[in-house]
DNA sequence: CTAGGGTTAG
């Protein structure tokens, strides 16, 4: 047994003995030795100095025996800074910010150490504004900061892009001479590429006079975070060690910028070439490519490296796997990684791509499934169940799904929701519904995104209100693209506004506006609509020559119509002839439809053979051409078409119409016997027919059936629906009030001249929207000068 | 006792 004087002079090499034991145990976590040291120091008496206590305290701390370390700390007779120091970071290690600050107030005195460690505590968990503030009162409570400071302090900054802040602290860290210092540097580096000063970041990397390979990696960040995908990689090229960070920055760079194929293939020459393993990082972005790539292959082989490392799924890499399944169409792989990973360790984020994944194929079902299984729901998943109702054309569970987002679960909408709301709305021709869509953005929207005006444009144009529309494209002038010109020349052909929507043309392409193949399809309804056969032809052209847009069928489509509709009905056929692509229904329907308005019977039958033999079911075809006959006189003919479409049991759609009161929508068939109000409408009905008769309307008895009684013939036109809906309109809306009906179908002949009488002689505009187009009738005549 | 670079996925 040694003496006391003995003991003195073995306290030093009696602590390194300590001291090494005490980080083995803290080394391999073993918090029984660290018991047996602690032991051993009370064994010896205290005598060992507070260096060895202070790092018992640290280790206790380190391995999660807090109040160990803290009874330690309070049995101490005398401490030094340095042991409410480890203290204070066993609080701040613990998250335990708010007994950090305590102790912080309570400690005696505080050096560079204890401000630091507030500082990073701060910073760890975000907070900061509060790390700057209290770095200002450690300045100006005359403690120096050291690097751990600067560099703490200047994350701070980059973090916020605080970028006057930052030049503060650059010029300290001249002043104190820490320039020199390469993590100092390399944070001065970082501060500057956060807050987009790329000159700066650029001249303290010239000055780094010992670069190591984060100095080269910010400068990688540096250059990936402005687009420049290329000089980040020259940078890679020179570097002489790169590491993990280096090789992800590429990775993850890629593709974020949409170079997918060449994150991948750095990903695969990283794993061919190094020796790195790909952590978290690597993975999610190599995943995220293989997802933006639709290469499900390469995803597989990720997956499967994935489950040979056994690498933990939970968070970032699971979320990736599920994504990239979802996007490649594999959804029911997909949903396999959710129940292997557990939903608890996965995001919102994973089951949106999952639901959307349903969605894509059509799913419908499944996807409000799994939206209705998520505990935590944001604005993004419920404007992907929402787009997926859209999408799916179901359109009132859409508006139900929207309710319910609003009212039950009070979740703010974005530009993007309400768009898809509108694209609903715009489907139903609610115009209430759409104006109080308008009235939500204007009061949560900073702006209005160009995306969103182009769905109000279509929703107010479909709704029947085509000043509205027009109002909200000139006030979106500053933002408007393509999309925004072609919704609005879309607007104004489908109003009958031919002459506008050419106009509105002509000044898009003047603002070098590229129109694509959508415009084109409003330009040609435009010209057909107005009969200009001229411009139709020359505007062909141009989209084929100018613009290098290759005709699609739809295009066709218009073109049929417009020569058919003008009644070059030789000139239409030989264009299907000679067409691009192969006619479809849709061409022999146009052509069709224009031989029934120009009498034509013999090419109608030509049509009709051709549409039939596409589309055998298709019953428009068959009452088209009995429409044509009966049209020509050739009853016969017509009754034996009329014969063999019940023969062959076809079903021709019901027409219907509706019109808006409040917020109830009311519909109306032919014949509608069922509505409450049938006897005041009928009368009313009739009343109007008598008044119209005089005004000069002759009722089109040819285009019903001929062998009826002629009084029988007027009482079915006097039924139409579009007309009983007119007379409960006007039965339930003040007086002057617009009518805003909308039809399934097209409106017939008859339908039309009438409303122009009843225009005139209820003094009321009333808008039709049939299944083509808008008519506005007022006093009398209508937008589509007859011409439809 | 305190510290610097990369953080994915709808």
């Amino acid at each position: 047994m040694a003496n006391a004087g003995d003991r003195v002079i073995c306290g030093v090499a009696e602590s390194h003995h300590y001291i090494s034991l005490l980080q083995t145990s803290l080394k391999i976590k073993d918090p029984f030795s660290t018991k047996s040291i602690h032991a051993q120091i009370i064994k010896s008496g205290l005598h060992l100095g507070l260096f060895v206590v202070n790092n018992l305290i640290n280790v206790y701390a380190k391995l999660g025996y807090t109040s160990d370390a803290s009874k330690v700390f309070d049995e101490l007779p005398v401490k030094n800074i340095s042991s409410w120091n480890t203290i204070l970071s066993a609080y701040t290690r613990g998250g335990m910010i708010s007994e950090a600050v305590s102790f912080f107030n309570k400690m005696p005195d505080r050096d560079s150490v204890s401000w630091t460690t507030m500082i990073v505590s701060y910073n760890r968990s975000g907070f900061w504004d509060d790390a700057l503030r209290l770095f200002s009162k450690m300045v100006s409570s005359q403690v120096l900061p050291n690097q751990y400071t600067f560099t703490n302090v200047l994350g701070s900054c980059g973090a916020i892009r605080e970028l006057d802040v930052g030049k503060m602290v650059h010029s300290f860290v001249i002043k104190l001479g820490f320039v020199d210092n390469v993590a100092v540097a390399n944070s001065l580096l970082n501060m500057y590429a956060k807050s987009r000063s790329a000159n700066a970041a650029k001249m303290v990397f010239e000055s780094i006079p010992l670069k190591d390979v984060s100095s080269w990696n910010g400068m990688i960040s540096l250059h990936m975070q402005s687009g420049e995908v290329d000089l980040a990689l020259t940078l890679f090229e020179q570097m002489k060690e790169r590491d993990i960070v280096s090789w992800n920055l590429l990775i993850t760079g890629c593709n974020q910028h949409g170079f997918d194929v060449k994150a991948l293939e750095i990903f695969s020459t990283m794993l061919k070439d190094t020796k790195i393993i790909p952590d978290r990082y690597a993975l999610a972005s190599a995943l995220s490519a293989c997802a933006s790539t639709k290469n499900v292959s390469v995803g597989r082989q990720i997956h499967g490296h994935i489950v040979r490392t056994s690498f933990n799924t939970s968070g970032a890499v699971g979320n990736a796997l599920i994504c990239m399944y979802s996007r490649c169409g594999c959804v029911e792989n997909a949903h396999r990684i959710v129940i292997q990973t557990g939903r608890s360790n996965l995001n919102v984020i994973a089951f949106t791509a999952l639901l959307d994944g349903y969605v894509k194929l059509g799913d419908i079902n499944p996807a409000r499934q799994i939206f209705d299984s998520l505990a935590e729901r944001d604005v993004v998943v419920w404007t992907a169940m929402l787009v997926g109702y859209v999408q799916n054309g179901s359109h009132n569970e859409a508006m139900a799904l929207f309710r319910l987002m609003m009212i039950r679960d009070g979740e703010k909408p974005n530009s993007y929701t309400l768009a898809a709301i509108l694209s609903s709305i715009s489907s139903l021709a609610s115009l209430n519904h759409g104006k109080q869509i308008h009235a939500v953005a204007i009061r949560i929207l900073e702006a209005s995104p160009a995306s969103l005006d182009n769905a109000l444009i279509n929703m107010y144009a479909k709704a029947g209100n085509i000043l509205y529309a027009k109002k909200i494209f000139s006030l979106s002038h500053q933002r408007k693209d393509a999309i925004s010109w072609t919704s609005m020349i879309i607007a104004l052909a489908q109003h009958g506004l031919a002459k506008e929507a050419i106009h509105l043309f002509e000044n898009m392409l003047e603002c070098d506006s590229k129109p694509d193949h959508i415009t084109y399809v409003g330009v040609f309804s435009a010209c057909t609509h107005a009969g200009l056969v001229e411009d139709g032809r020359r505007y062909y052209k141009m989209m084929q020559e100018v613009h290098d847009i290759v005709p699609t069928s739809s295009h066709c489509a218009c073109m049929i119509d417009l020569l058919g509709r003008a009644g070059l009905l030789h000139e239409a056929l030989e264009f299907i002839e000679k067409m691009p692509v192969e006619p479809d229904a849709i061409a022999w329907g146009s052509l069709l439809a224009a031989c029934k308005i120009h009498k034509n019977a013999e090419l109608a039958k030509v049509a009709a053979e051709n549409l039939l033999k596409i589309d055998p079911d298709n019953g428009g075809a068959y009452s088209a051409l009995a429409n044509a006959y009966s049209a020509c006189g050739r009853w016969r003919e017509a009754a034996g078409v009329r014969k063999s479409m019940k023969l062959k049991q076809v079903k021709k759609e019901q027409g219907f119409s509706w019109i808006q009161i409040k917020n109830e929508v009311h519909a109306f068939g032919v014949e509608d016997g069922l509505h409450p109000q049938r006897d005041a409408i009928y009368q009313l009905m009739e009343k109007i027919w008598k008044e119209i008769k005089k005004m000069g309307y002759i009722p089109d008895t040819d285009s019903v059936l001929h062998d009826l009684d002629p009084e029988l013939k007027e009482q079915i036109l006097k039924h139409h629906s579009e007309k009983l809906a007119i007379a409960f309109g006007l039965l339930n809306t003040p007086e002057n009030a617009t009518l805003r009906i909308m039809k399934n179908l097209r409106v017939c002949n008859d339908c039309h001249s009438a409303i122009k009488f009843i225009s005139k002689l209820v003094n009321r505009e009333i808008i039709l929207r049939d299944a083509t187009r808008f008519h506005h009738f007022q006093g009398g005549v209508c937008s589509c000068r007859d011409y439809w």
